[in-house]
DNA sequence: CTGATTTGCGTGCGCTGTGCACGCTATCCT
DNA sequence: AGGATAGCGTGCACAGCGCACGCAAATCAG
């Protein structure tokens, strides 16, 4: 089984994308000098995806509990990066949605990501680049992450 | 320039990945039933990788404070798998080895873990799997991740 | 139509992991 | 020898996290 030994040599790989410490400091670069931090980022990029939605969804979507979205969202509001708005189909919901400097600082960090990653790439063979990201991505998908 | 069109993509996967809730769940996967969670995980991980060593140099491996550490090795300490004992060339430094038992555990760990990765790379073509694991290993590498 | 139940939201509270500061012991340097 | 340094472990404060509670609005039962 070849395979096997392939799954320890991903294993290796993913034991350090997983520390906590790898995360922060990715996070740490990503939003530095920008109004937001490594806990509101994720918060943020899930509300960009998703559009305007409830907490709750939101909190679905990160993988956290739904009061901690809450108090991450009020935290972001305050910054002005997102507000609140009750839902006019159910006035006890409420609706979290970007402002357009949150939209701007979106777009900021994702543009950094995306530039981060596409320079580690730099010197990748094209199609050996195009086909890990398909694998990446294929992987992430059907992969031991429920 | 498409490899920022690439960074977009793999950007996505990685969001996913460095998720906490993903970390959580896959280390409470492993750990299930086993007499270790998933913070002590990390540690005798690295102590099987390092061998006997000090919680010191064990904390630049993990990427935590030497306290932390500390803990954890106390921690797995109480649980049997891993024992402290002085330094023989310093008296002042304690060393950190794994017990027999705490080998087999960590053994049974990746043999989990490289499973579950095999098992989601079943259905790749095995030439497609091989290149993903090489050019996973490469961007954990030199990727981004200082 | 009215009262009870359910749903959604925000906040008070306790728990836990984390890192810093401190004290102690052993080693190294002068 | 004696002061400076290095290595460990612990007390302490801080912050993120999830649970439980209370309130407002909507839905359901009769």
């Amino acid at each position: 089984m070849e395979n096997h030994q392939l799954g320890t040599e991903i294993a290796d790989a993913l034991g350090l994308l997983l520390r906590r410490s790898t995360r922060a400091r990715l996070y740490g670069r990503l939003t530095d000098g920008l109004p937001v931090d490594e806990f509101g980022y994720p918060v943020l990029s899930a509300l960009a995806r998703a559009g305007a939605c409830s907490a709750a969804e939101l909190a679905g979507e990160v993988g956290l509990d739904r009061t901690v979205v809450t108090r991450r969202a009020t935290h972001l509001e305050t910054a002005g990066l997102l507000r609140r708005e009750p839902d006019p189909a159910d006035r006890r919901a409420t609706l979290l949605l970007l402002t357009d400097e949150g939209t701007a600082v979106v777009a900021e960090l994702r543009r950094r990501l995306a530039t981060l990653i596409a320079d580690s790439l730099h010197d990748w063979p094209p199609t050996e680049a195009q086909a890990f990201a398909a694998g990446l991505t294929r992987f992430v998908a059907d992969g031991p992450f429920s």
